[in-house]
DNA sequence: GTTCCGCATGAATCGATAG
DNA sequence: ACTATCGATTCATGCGGAA
């Protein structure tokens, strides 16, 4: 079944899923109302962090943070499917001199809920925000918090091998070959997927570890979250086909992976200026599809002469 | 001052500390009792975990966890100066499936009783135990909780700068790492004088994520985090003739950091067999420590005649 | 004395088996 | 049903031996 026979697609009971395949202005609380339960295959999201100034656009106090997210949560719960997974990228604000603990509480809240707390993965922020405070180092790492609805839930492992020492290239420093693999698996956009293909050996299962560079080059919003991150979530949870739900979609960067991986997606955010930028940015991606497969094409065919000639 | 006359070091009232620079044995909860308030600069201890297995020895259930802990941090918070830290190694054990939230209860009980939860540092362990399952990968991190008893404590961010230079940042930095723990292993003494050997390289502050490799290759015992991590620590938040507590000390590699860094040390452990071995190890380290510093110059000599030679 | 390679070794976790 | 034990899985690292 191609992703183009599902843009009608329907539900166990055959009623149309609304909001597919769309970027949707509101509050994921009330849009998400529209959807039929269990029908999401991932939902991962990066909401605003809470914020002291409570008049900022998405400024939610601390204080309050865990009472504005929990009845979003509940829906969550509710559209997710039970083999599902639940991807939370959270991080605690300084708050007079200490970490606040709105996350913690939200986890402990959220599990009495019926949300199991599977699993804590770390983003490692390879170039943070630069600064120097007398009392405090530079913030170089980010939660990715797992919640399941049931143990059971559905994992491909394999779509994430990396390879071989990919972060400690203390060895096998000689294979030119094994270095290429490398760079092409840190970009990390879309391509991954290839590298099994490329290789095929010497991968390696990947740990709750992720080393990522933020992007910078985006200039149109602040906040932005590298593609590959949820490229990686996608591809670890779901298969072409599936739906990605973003309810705090911002500028569409969740979006647009689903859609370079083949999946479908629903991103919502109650900013009109950010539905309006995801809606531009996919329909931009959208056009240049075609060019990226025969990109990746003639991509391959490089890579294929470079490594017969790198053999040594 | 130096260590020698500190022997007898005495509190502010003249009375004598007892425990100093000793490895006692018994649970802390009682030792720590015999110390005066407000007289340790540094509390960093890596306690057992919660282990399922309640009638292995350290063993504490993971339910039972947050209420054996408390009594201890309490005590940790009466001998702490109020300028001083209290560093808190500690991850969650995965019980049924999901992550237990021990850790999480802990830190928001000990706020309750005064503690202030400033930083959490991320120890990325880049030798983790390997494994694979089929619902999560392997963990790679561990929690370095940060806690203080005021706002304002004592933090000597100079002392754990790292160099990066052009060769560093084309080469990872995990390569350099392990080069300084080599040199650690080799010499015996911590690489942050080293480091401050390198001269004519640019420092800059490091983060709030470290990344050190687990020793694995020490078979006396288990469960060993590298001296590198307490080492680090102790320059951050202590200087020379400070007094060191580990009460969960183990193998005593908190104070083996302590002493090659000219700090104090009181180790505490319930193991008597933990207690004859952190004891012997010290012992060892002491005995060596003349001829640590005469190799060190030796070791100083290779390393440039090696770093002239490896310009490229 | 240097580099290279083989090998043992982990703060683990799951699922099956046994009592 | 519930708990305790055990085997299988897997990879970065340090150490020691060899060239």
């Amino acid at each position: 079944m191609s992703a183009k026979n599902n843009l009608l697609r329907r539900n166990e009971r055959g009623m149309k899923i609304p909001h597919f395949d769309e970027i949707v202005l509101g509050d994921c609380t009330e849009i998400l109302k529209d959807l039929p339960a269990d029908c999401v295959d991932l939902v991962f999201t990066s909401p605003p962090y809470a914020d002291q100034r409570q008049k900022t656009y998405g400024g939610v106090h601390p204080n309050d943070y865990v009472e504005w997210f929990l009845p979003k949560a509940d829906q969550f719960f509710r559209v997710l499917k039970p083999t599902g997974t639940f991807i939370l990228n959270i991080k605690e604000k300084v708050v007079d001199g200490e970490r606040h603990t709105y996350v913690m509480e939200l986890i402990l809240e959220m599990r009495k809920r019926g949300w199991l707390w599977t699993e804590e993965f770390i983003w490692h922020k390879k170039n943070s925000y630069p600064g120097k405070w007398p009392n405090r180092f530079r913030d170089n790492w980010e939660r990715l918090l797992q919640f399941n609805k049931q143990k059971q839930f559905r994992m491909f492992q394999e779509e994430v091998m990396v390879p071989v020492g990919d972060w400690s290239k203390t060895r096998l420093s000689n294979l030119s070959e094994t270095d290429k693999t490398r760079d092409e698996s840190r970009v990390g956009s879309g391509f991954g997927k290839n590298v099994s293909n490329w290789v095929g050996r010497n991968l390696v299962y990947p740990t709750n570890v992720l080393h990522l560079a933020t992007e910078s080059s985006n200039q149109n919003h602040s906040a932005t979250f590298p593609r590959a991150l949820p490229n990686w979530f996608i591809r670890l949870f779901t298969q072409r086909g599936d739906l990605v739900l973003d309810p705090f979609v911002g500028s569409g960067t969740t979006a647009l992976a689903a859609i370079e991986l083949g999946r479908h997606y629903t991103g919502i955010d109650i900013s009109k200026q950010y539905v309006e930028l995801a809606r531009e940015r996919i329909s931009v991606a959208q056009i240049r599809l075609p060019h990226v497969a025969e990109h990746r094409e003639k991509y391959k065919t490089i890579r294929k002469n470079g490594a017969i000639k790198g053999k040594r």
